[in-house]
DNA sequence: TGTGGAGTAGATCAACCGGTCTATATAGTC
DNA sequence: GACTATATAGACCGGTTGATCTACTCCACA
């Protein structure tokens, strides 16, 4: 828009898909794509080879983005592993509330795209499992006994507010998951001091 | 299936309308509905008035389906609010691992129908509501101190368990999302023994 | 100067979409 | 037996989809 050195036909796509495709799901037509970009039909097939290859290159380019966010948000929350995981739900909170949420772009990928060799869910696997790494190793330096785990049940509970938030946002989705994430990360604390008390802790590999 | 007394188009539109809506998600093209239900076109336009009543249809009967599931499973589990709701988790763990697991019906169906008018939307809407008032009840029952945002809670986690379930199976989401459920019934554990021992906590309300 | 790659504009394509139509067949009822 | 409801079969419609193709413009660089 503003007159500054032209991003170019590639750069153009992606930011317009990247928007598009979030705001009206995947299945935006790639004329759509296309006159919001102001990129000729061709350059699409040029650069990408398709809608499909648009579609995972928007998807890489998020996920790029969202783990450097976790990251940063976790960055400013100090070295302390437990305020680190909390400042990721109370980020959430925000993002959640912001009137262009429309719930999570990866979930929806993955259920919009029903062809199970779409590019674009080996994408959203690895998004997954690297924001569970994240989780998982806060957990460990927190000392969880189960930090693998726990990592899974955080990851269920972020999936869970998203969920929430799109579907019925009057229900205070991020407070609720707030509370449970509360919830995952005591029994680290408990663990830490009392250890097996509870009993319940298995076998505890990753 | 069995030649029995004939279901009638109708019948068999839905019937197929509700095993292809699933498993190819609401996009599902008009021709390969008719083609597996074997109908006439013009019996679906006659009885549905169109593609979206005939979806909408679908949610809303599965929607009962569904709760009646919920409420035979809760009286399956006895008169004790704490199996009442375990229970759910329980049959959760059993539904997600079948084979022909896909996902949550209502979520992918308020993600896929763009339209926000879509008459889908509020058949959804309502199930949830109501799939909270059941936990609600429960919950109250139990002692919560706060039903109505440990409903929301459950529910969160219920639907963090059906993502859970479609996009990273192998984490175990059944048990993660219990134990998060076993938290959550936990507080009404210790208000309630306090709580009932020393007279009611405040909002008791619904 | 001029050549070639990149981008644009847009016609065109086959396939498919949901929906309407006509014609025909079947079943139940007076 | 005739009438009417309902269902079937399938041609047909306009619109849209993703994709291919040609023709033209533009600009950097040799």
């Amino acid at each position: 828009m503003t007159t500054r050195s032209k991003p170019g036909p590639r750069q153009r796509l992606l930011d317009a898909a990247q928007e598009l495709t979030y705001r009206e799901g995947v299945a935006v037509g790639v004329d759509s794509l296309l006159k919001t970009a102001n990129v000729a039909r061709r350059s699409l097939y040029e650069h990408f080879g398709g809608k499909d290859g648009l579609i995972a290159e928007v998807l890489r380019r998020s996920a790029a983005e969202d783990e450097a966010a976790y990251r940063e948000t976790m960055a400013a929350a100090g070295d302390e592993p437990r305020a680190r995981l909390l400042a990721v739900f109370d980020r959430l909170a925000l993002i959640v509330d912001r009137a262009d949420f429309r719930g999570c772009r990866y979930l929806a990928a993955d259920l919009a795209l029903a062809d199970p060799e779409h590019p674009g869910h080996a994408v959203t696997r690895e998004y997954r499992a690297n924001v569970t790494a994240l989780f998982e190793a806060e957990l460990a330096r927190l000392g969880h006994p189960r930090p693998g785990h726990a990592a899974g049940q955080l990851l269920l509970v972020v999936d869970g507010i998203m969920v929430a938030a799109a579907t019925r946002p009057d229900s205070d989705p991020a407070g609720a998951g707030r509370e449970l994430a509360l919830g995952i990360l005591a029994q680290a604390g408990a663990a830490g001091a009392a250890g097996a008390a509870r009993g319940r802790i298995g076998g505890g590999a990753t």
